[in-house]
This record gives C-alpha cells, structure tokens and sequence, in this order.
DNA sequence: TGCTCATTTTATGTCGACAAATAAAATACA
DNA sequence: TGTATTTTATTTGTCGACATAAAATGAGCA
C-alpha cells in the first residue's frame, strides 16, 4: 500500500470531496498514522490533499462527532487522544454492546443476513490462520458490525461501531506486546454465535457473546497491563 | 418567548458563531418549531441568524451528527423525520439506557452528584404541579441526564442523551393528544431512584429504573397509537 | 392535451482571502 | 541572567463569490 493516498490534482467529482477528505482522515486516526495527541494541521491538509480548507473543515467536524478528534477552541485540533482512565467505562459499554447486539440478532435477523455474517468470518479465520493481527482486529470488527446490522437497532449498531473503532485505536496501540500467538479459540468462538443466531437461541447467544466478549476484554487489559509495566520499568 | 432569537446584527464574538446557529437550530428542531421532514435553506437561515454560510454549514454537519438532521448530497438537508417503523428499536434501547445509567450511578456516584440530581428532581416535581406539560419532558430529561452525569461513563452517557431528546420530539409530536393529567406517580417513583442511587443499592436501582421506563414506554405507546386512530379515521 | 427534451433557475459544494485570537519570538527592564 | 511586555507570526473563524448539480420551467412535437 502506497502511504500518499491515491489523487489526481484537481479531478474530483463534486460532492466527492468532503466524504474523500474524511474517509483519509479516519483511517489514519485509526490505524494510528495519525498519532493520538497529535495536532491536525487544515492547512498542510488541504495542500496534502489537494483542496481548499473548507472540505478539510468539515471533515474535522463530523470526526469530531465520532469522537475521533477533538476541537480545542480558537487553537487547533488534535487527534482525540486513547485515556486509560476511562478503560473501565470502555469495556462496560464494549460488553454490553456485544451482548445486545448478539442477541437481537438472533432475534431480528433475516435470510441475507447469515451469509454477510459468514463472509465476515471467513475472512477472520483468514487472518487469524495467516498470524495478521493487525488483519485480525479488522476482520473481527467487520465480523461483529455485520451481527450488529441483522440485530436492526441503529441507536445500538452507532453506538457499538464506535467502540469498535476505538478498540481497535487501542489494539494498535498496544501491539507491540502482541505475543502474534493468534488463538484459534476466537474462530471456534464466532462459529458458535453464529449458529445460536441461526438457532435464534437468544439466551444462548447472549451467554456466547459475554463469554466472547469477556474473552476480548481481559485479553486487553492483559496487553495494556504488559505495557504499563514496562512503561514505568522504563521511567525509573 | 419572543419567537425570533435574540441578535444584535454583527456584534458577535469570534467564535461563538456555530455554538450560537447550532444552539438555536437544535432547540427550535426538538420544540418542533422547525417541523420533521421540513426542509432548511441555508441561505434564509443565514439572514435570519444575520452571518455567513458557513457557520451555518458547520452547525448542520454538527446537527447531523446528532442525528437531528439528514443531509441529502447536492440538495436540500431536512430535519430529520420521526420514524414510527423502528420505535421498537427506540424504546428498546431508551430502556435499557434508563437501566444501565441508574444501576452505574448508584454504582459511581459522588459526593456532590446527588444535589444536582435532586435540584432536578425539584424542578421536575414543579412542573407536574403546575400542569405544565412541555415543562414535565423537558425537566425529566434534565432529571435523568444528571443521573447519567453520575454514573461516570461518556458512552451510554451520549446515547442516552440523544434518545432522550429524540424522546423529546416524539412527545411533542403526540402532546395533542395528551390528557393533560400529569401523574404525581412518576414524581413518586424519582424519588424512590433517588434513594436506590443514595443507597448505593444496584439491584433495586436497576428494578426501579427498569418499571419507570416501562411507565414512560406505555404511556408513549397509547399516546402515539391514540393519536394514530384519529389519523386513520380521518384518513378515511 | 400529454409527453419529451432543452433551458432557466435555485441551492449546494468549493474556493481564496481577510480578520481575530492565540502562540512564539523579540525586546526591555530589573 | 531571568522575568515581564511588546511585537511578530501562525492558525483558526468567517466572509463573499464562483462553479456545478438537481429541480423547476418552458418549448417543441405527436
């Protein structure tokens, strides 16, 4: 993959540019391209991107309203940095998310939902045979987003992409404790869910999915812990 | 009230523009002023708030963030319409926002958490004494915010708040069909989650957040399905 | 009269420029 | 040398204008 992004000067269709500018922008915040913390410049932007300040703009606003950056009034706007303190509320919510999304999938969801979910976990159990981690987080939010669209409830569905979003911002973060033994057990584990939602087995799914979720949750907390302690190793 | 807001023609601070356009345009979205599905021509608008274009762009895009508008791509943005299809989904997810919010803030609550509550809970229990309808949605909404404030977790915080005032507008769509007999019973029941949450007792807090919101869900159900009957008939 | 296509019109998307506010640099002073 | 103050510079917030896409209008024809 190229790190410029792909752009011809000035051949762009109307309309077109905002959406451009935005998608950019939040692939690189999540793949820590754009580093939490860091200032975005509107300026440098347009000029990287090509175009005038005001699609850049924009596009900074609706980030904003994913929480993806942060405006800070009459000074620039940084990239919305990854708190520690509020973990706990993180992975509340994360859960939470899971189980109802899971559940309500089982409940709610139609004939073409079950190949979408399918195709979501063949290309998981692809990154996780082929050892991409990185691949991996991807492929399990794309995996879990998908369960969340059969589950047919927006107001859930918004608010579980943007965890999802954000976990994967802290995934990155923290990679490099990775121990890259990818468990099998995940695959295993969305093989399960699926065929309780196929089932509409709505107490069993919601059961997998804490279990999943639990999973996920004290694998990260295990990661950043790893972290932590040799941050402060490193201070002293 | 005077109808038109207040503006002094081109003494504004630097700054203050798009929080001004984006306040009034909300407020005037969930009173209804601004009625669902009608359309918002950004240049009326900006003569009416007296400044440029683009301070009103930027409160759109913020607005539509909310969720509170719906942007058509090379035409008009509208204000985003209430569907009835997936109230389901709403009162779903209201509901259990309701729950988590009330279990976590008797879970988390400081110090001076519960004053603002009850501050709340007395401008609600003013309103039902004074049979101010409109008065009653929004100091509840008020109520129940504060108590999220309390239960210390930014993501159901946010969208419980954006469910209380989609809340909002639904009320005021069907407050025709109010019957105008404000039950002190939900003045009672604030009262007995106050107590859960000072208690710090979750399960109670939960049970009682749980049949409140049911309370609220019914009476929003008859409401609307009153409300719709006289559509029907007169429809026929 | 009714339908299709060209034309006009209206409103949005984008642009470059100016003004204000904050940060950075430079100067004055103790 | 260190601190306070003025000056400069950088960056954001706002503005008016132009270009373009879709809707509205009107002309042409069967």
């Amino acid at each position: 993959m190229p790190t410029t992004p792909p752009r011809k000067p000035t051949e762009r269709k109307r309309g077109s540019g905002v959406q451009f500018v935005y998608n950019v922008l939040r692939d690189e915040i999540l793949s820590l391209k754009l580093a939490p913390g860091s200032p975005i410049d509107e300026v440098q932007l347009s000029q990287r991107l090509s175009t005038s300040r005001t699609p850049i703009r924009e596009a900074l606003v609706r980030l904003a309203g994913d929480g993806l950056v942060t405006t800070l009034p009459n000074r620039s706007t940084v990239v919305t940095n990854i708190d520690l303190l509020n973990l706990h509320a993180f992975f509340d919510a994360i859960t939470l998310m899971y189980r109802v999304t899971t559940r309500l999938a089982a409940q709610n969801h139609r004939a073409d939902d079950l190949p979408a979910i399918r195709a979501r976990q063949a290309e998981f159990a692809q990154a996780v045979n082929g050892q991409d981690a990185l691949g991996m987080i991807a492929t399990n939010r794309d995996f879990h987003a998908a369960i969340a669209a059969a589950a047919r409830n927006p107001y859930y569905e918004s608010l579980f992409l943007r965890l999802l979003d954000e976990g994967r911002r802290m995934m990155r973060l923290y990679y490099s404790s990775f121990n890259d033994k990818l468990p099998q057990r995940y695959v295993v584990e969305h093989e399960e869910i699926i065929a309780a939602i196929e089932a509409r087995d709505i107490d069993l799914s919601d059961r997998l999915a804490r279990a999943h979720a639990d999973q996920i949750v004290t694998q990260t907390r295990n990661m950043i812990a790893a972290e932590r302690r040799v941050d402060i190793s490193l201070e002293i």
